[in-house]
RNA sequence: GCCCUCAUCGUCUAGUGGCCCAGGACGCCGCCCUUUCAAGGCGGUAGCACGGGUUCGAAUCCCGUUGGGGGCACCA
């Protein structure tokens, strides 16, 4: 049991001392939602407890980091309603968090580990590595590196480098079984046979994530390390680092550890970044809210209360507690995020729902002229929208009859409100429309009198007339949408659908 | 192949030995309301993977099987 004589930061918690989390994302590509949970789990923990959140950046990997998607990232976080009190703009007492800027620190602790005897050189070839490896997996046996580099003697270390081989530097494991408490699997066991000595330094001298991670964690104090569920395996090699850098005075102690499970996607494989339906934009295009997303996201693996999965998001923190955290993967389910979404929407107040379509009402989104879009008549008819929509993208078709010159042709829509004597039922509403007082009561006995006179009810009859006005045979309530488009427009437009039923 | 991990309705979950012939939510179906569509109300459909134990008693504990997922990099 090596790490249970170290120091154990996580047991400040229990006396009272705020926690230090952080979350680490490397900065490849757009945001995925798995990211956006752990992000949120990380972050309701730290407010819940009222900790620290550590904000840092994994970008040792030039070849797949990019400025873009960092400033892609910060933006991300940002609009999700995430804050950090370390990190990236913000700075913090154990800046820079950023590992482009922090090479200097790897390579003096790289250099510590090496005269310290806790990590070696390797000499050996990618190709012989994986010529054991397959010899050993064909035996039947364990396929990490097999410690041949080990305890090089001298001459084997000169003779390899006369042969002008480059090495890597790699971390020697301890012999011994490594056991830890997860945060939300228990007390978990490895045996040393299936925990290789592992690569931390590159042979271009480019420190790895191996050694990059636990470092800047044990520098920056993080006392719960929240991360996703394949850093589960990793854990026992980093608690072996841990104890080394504890040794060397670097590290003050050890993180408790906690694995999220998997956000799963069709199918049954792990949602990843190439995966579309991973794609925060996506989610953030369509008019998904930050809180409507992010209630969903907290139900994958967490649960506020028996029969309960609507909340805010300061209620999740309240209630947030990681030992509830259940261990199974979870698959995303886009209806069920869809309805999480759209009862956040209704419970928004007029005012804030009317504003947060604003992106949605204008290019690229819209289809209509930016010189046609008329406020009022948005914030008169955004009530009735409200509760039709699932995202806010869906705005725009709701509302487009009211700011295009011409309603929408939908073909399927006309065919099926355009029947035998709709000719004469719209002229008869259209008369009976232009004597009416124009408000939506009025209105309405308008339509229900013309229907009356072709023995139609009231569905049947305001079918046609919702066409030829929106364009559509969905939409949101007529009688009110009339009121809202004018006298003009209304009759205008049903004129125009007389019109082509007569061609 | 080796190691790790997970396992309750189609999906997300509640459940920590008796309160469970298993509760909620999404979805789906039906009904009500109704100017279309939503929203809302009411009702329905559907599950403890399997096999052994332990126990007076098991969804809950143990073992095994099966199945899913992950790791075994000079990626993170």
């Amino acid at each position: 049991m090596a790490n249970t004589n170290s120091p154990k930061l996580s047991a400040s918690l229990e006396q009272g001392v705020p926690p230090r989390v952080r979350f680490c994302p490397s900065p490849t590509g757009n945001p995925h939602v798995g990211l956006v949970r752990t992000a949120l789990f990380n972050w309701a923990f730290a407010r819940h407890h009222g900790g620290t959140l550590v904000f840092r950046i994994e970008d040792t990997d030039a070849a797949r980091d990019s400025e873009e998607s960092y400033n892609q990232l910060l933006d991300s976080m940002r609009w999700l309603g995430f804050d950090w009190d370390e990190g990236p703009e913000v700075g913090g007492p154990h800046a820079p968090y950023r590992q482009s800027q922090r090479m200097d620190i790897y390579k003096d602790v790289a250099q510590k580990l090496l005269a310290g005897g806790y990590a070696y050189h390797c000499y050996c070839t990618t190709e012989e590595l994986d010529a054991r490896r397959d010899a050993a997996r064909a035996a039947g046996k364990p396929s990490g590196y097999d410690g041949h580099c080990r305890d090089l003697s001298a001459e084997q270390i000169a003779a390899y480098e006369a042969e002008g081989r480059t090495s890597i530097v790699r971390f020697r494991m301890p012999d011994e079984a490594l056991t830890f408490t997860d945060l939300v699997r228990g007390e978990l066991t490895f045996q040393p046979e299936n925990v290789p000595d592992y690569g931390i330094v590159r042979a271009n001298g480019a420190p790895l994530y191996t050694l990059v991670n636990p470092v800047d964690d044990a520098l920056m104090e993080i006392t719960h390390v929240l991360r996703g569920e394949d850093l589960l395996s990793s854990t026992p090699r980093q608690l072996a680092l841990y104890k080394a850098l504890i040794e060397l005075g670097i590290a003050k102690g050890t993180p408790a550890f906690g694995h999220l499970p998997y956000v799963m996607g069709e199918g049954n494989k792990k949602l990843s970044k190439r995966d579309p339906q991973a794609s925060l934009n996506l989610y953030r295009e369509r008019g998904f809210l930050p809180e409507g997303l992010l209630n969903y996201l907290s139900l994958l693996g967490w649960s506020i209360a028996e029969d309960r999965d609507i909340f805010s998001i300061e209620e999740m923190v309240a209630a947030f507690d990681i030992k509830d955290v259940n261990a199974n993967p979870a698959r995303f389910d886009l209806k069920k995020c869809e309805h999480i979404n759209a009862e956040h929407i209704r419970m928004l107040d007029v005012k804030t729902f009317t504003e947060a379509c604003g992106p949605w009402l204008k290019a690229p989104f819209a289809p209509w002229a930016p010189e046609a879009f008329d406020a009022a008549q948005f914030e008169a008819i955004a009530p009735y929208a409200q509760t039709r929509v699932t995202v806010l993208s869906d705005i725009t078709a709701n509302v487009d009859f009211l700011f295009l010159d011409e309603p929408v042709e939908d073909e399927a829509s006309w065919n099926k409100a355009m029947k035998e004597g709709s000719d004469a039922l719209l002229t008869t509403a259209r008369a009976k429309l232009a004597d009416a007082e124009w408000n939506a009561e009025a209105l309405k006995n308008a339509i229900l009198a013309a229907g009356e006179e072709h023995g139609l009810k009231l569905g049947k009859a305001q079918a046609p007339v919702r066409v030829a006005v929106t364009g559509r045979t969905i939409g949101l309530p007529l009688f009110e949408s009339l009121e809202i488009l004018g006298r003009e427009k209304t009759l205008a437009r049903i004129d125009a659908a007389r019109a082509k039923l007569a061609a």
